[in-house]
DNA sequence: ATGAAAGCGCTAACAT
DNA sequence: ATGTTAGCGCTTTCAT
């Protein structure tokens, strides 16, 4: 039998070996009390076999796996791995592990992933689209375990989620801009059709209208979410012959791209271009000089999704659907230059 | 029952819709032929019922779960994103999905790690050991699954494993320097009792010595492997009244403390100091000048992990233990000056 | 081609 | 406190 040589003891070799009944042991691995004797002859042949619990077969009686599915988008960039850092730890601490699935493209295959996730067995699911990700979440019809989305746009999804409020960050940073005496301020916008390319439009327009700034047309340039609509971007701008003296890059990928634009043309910052970024990473304080930018609460929404999801999997089902809102916040660093000065 | 709460249809469900045994509809789930009718009966009731197959149960039977344990280091971190990723990426092609564990410190808990992932019923297991982990991986005695595990250390482990060449890297990146005129090269060490920072060291020394160039004790600078090591090692550096052309800083979280040092103390790169970094990610050509550095072949290693579980899980223990040796190779870009001209 | 039945490792009544 | 037994969802002989 392939099955002998690969799983190891079970709990029949340690019946066997101590002379107990299987059900002792079973009680005595779950907590339950045993005679003391009986104890020692447990422990005993627990190390002398080796022996641990499968929790696989545990979940044919008991329906809990301890084990949540994550799906991700690639794991390989600094939002993903935030996220699915903290949840891992905040998970295990709860003695859960994760089974992740990250896809690359589109959320087409989500309903496949979800089926297989369950196939697999899992207790809960948290599902985490990266904001330039296309597409729509399609689940199974009949879902029967709980599933807490963290995303950043808002309104996709029916059930529980965290998100956080793109439109109010960039409109904080635009305000920033504003109040440091901007008027001539560029935006590079992420992609078409992607929702929290709108919202964080929508926070940049808001700002500008608030303070009853004109939108120059050729300030809003069109980018797609990755390093090259970045770079591209920046070199649009410095053609025009009215620059702008500030812009606001939409993400993180884009500002990778501008500030090796701006190196590139020998742009100064804050002195000739004043720059701020939404999302912060490492990045933003290893340039020279460092960036102004709106840091989202990574670790703080995977920890809400993950109490979530935990409340979900112990059955309390009291607030369903919730929606969880978090604010971004600006980080002010050296990469604007007040021009009220 | 908790349980029909929770858990979808069954293959019982599908047996009672389609009036068959049970056991025809797993033949047919398993890629066995049934009549045509019958087969249409099942795709209808599958269909309807919204059944897919459990692989958990499933495993009871055939013993293989499809799932593979990963652990790894912090995930929120380039070096193991980028494996994580790959992996991930490489074992979904197979029809395998992961699991994984990060761990932040020491690999004292690694043996308990791997007997949950046991536990959990995995079909194999890639353990990636981050350089600068202290400790030794224990694994459980009589392990019956496959184990794959990537690192940068040699030595460590006996078993199947993948790993680069530290030292070849030190080695190359230091002779880089040295071929560019320089003779007065500082380095900044990794943690003391770390493997991977001897046998960068290692390298360091050997390219020196090949090449005639005494060492000077005070360019040799300890550090930690943090970011604070690299920051406070330059500083001591460049209190030196002979201070070095050039330095190697030996790992990444270093570099970015060592480029923060060197933005605020004003030191121009690479005309005052020439600079190069052991491991190449974002960091390294974002910041300005673009860095010379040592890229470890990340993707390529997870590959070769993957490929060699993969051909564990079939069975073949043809070459075991393995030991795959990669090369890293250096990318020369801007942060070197070279003296001979 | 189909079905009946045994059994994978474990837990949970229930009886002792 | 311990043992007996049924059964979780599925695959796999072995009959039919």
């Amino acid at each position: 039998m392939k099955k002998k040589d690969r799983s190891g003891t079970t709990i029949k070799d340690v019946a066997r070996e101590t002379n107990l009944a299987i059900s002792t042991i079973s009680k005595y691995m779950n907590g339950g009390t045993v005679r003391k004797k009986n104890q020692e002859l447990i422990e005993a042949a627990v190390k002398k076999l080796n022996y641990f619990p499968n929790n696989t077969a545990r979940w044919l009686r008991t329906s809990k796996t301890y084990r949540v599915g994550v799906i991700a988008g690639i794991v390989n960039s600094p939002h993903t791995s935030a996220i699915l850092n903290e949840i891992e730890k905040k998970l295990r601490d709860h003695g859960y592990s994760v089974s992740f699935f990250s896809f690359d493209e589109n959320l087409d295959k989500t309903k496949e992933y979800v089926e297989y996730m369950i196939s697999n067995g899992v207790d809960g699911m948290l599902i985490t689209i990266p904001g330039n990700t296309e597409g729509q979440l399609i689940f199974p019809e009949n879902l029967r375990i709980p599933v807490v989305t963290i995303e950043e746009n808002s309104g996709v999804i029916q059930g529980d989620c965290v998100q956080t409020s793109c439109t109010q960050g960039a409109y904080e940073i635009t305000e920033h801009l504003i109040k440091n005496g901007h008027s001539s301020i560029a935006v590079i916008e992420g992609r078409r059709n992607s929702l929290t390319a709108s919202e964080r439009m929508k926070g940049y327009f808001r700002a500008m209208e608030d303070y009853g700034i004109p939108v120059r047309p050729e300030y809003v340039v069109q980018g797609d979410y990755i390093y090259q609509g970045g770079y591209l971007g920046i070199h649009e701008l410095w053609k025009l012959n009215e620059k702008p003296t500030a812009v606001f890059v939409t993400n993180y990928d884009m500002s990778m791209g501008a500030m090796e634009a701006i190196y590139d043309l020998g742009i100064r910052i804050p002195e000739q271009l004043s720059v701020v970024v939404f999302d912060d990473f490492e990045l933003s304080v290893m340039v020279n000089p460092k960036l102004t930018s709106v840091r989202q609460p990574l670790a703080e929404l995977a920890d809400a999704a993950c109490e979530l999801l935990l409340r979900r999997m112990n059955g309390d089902e009291s607030d369903y659907p919730k929606r969880i809102r978090m604010m971004p916040s600006c980080i002010y660093r050296e990469s604007v230059q007040d021009l009220n000065r």
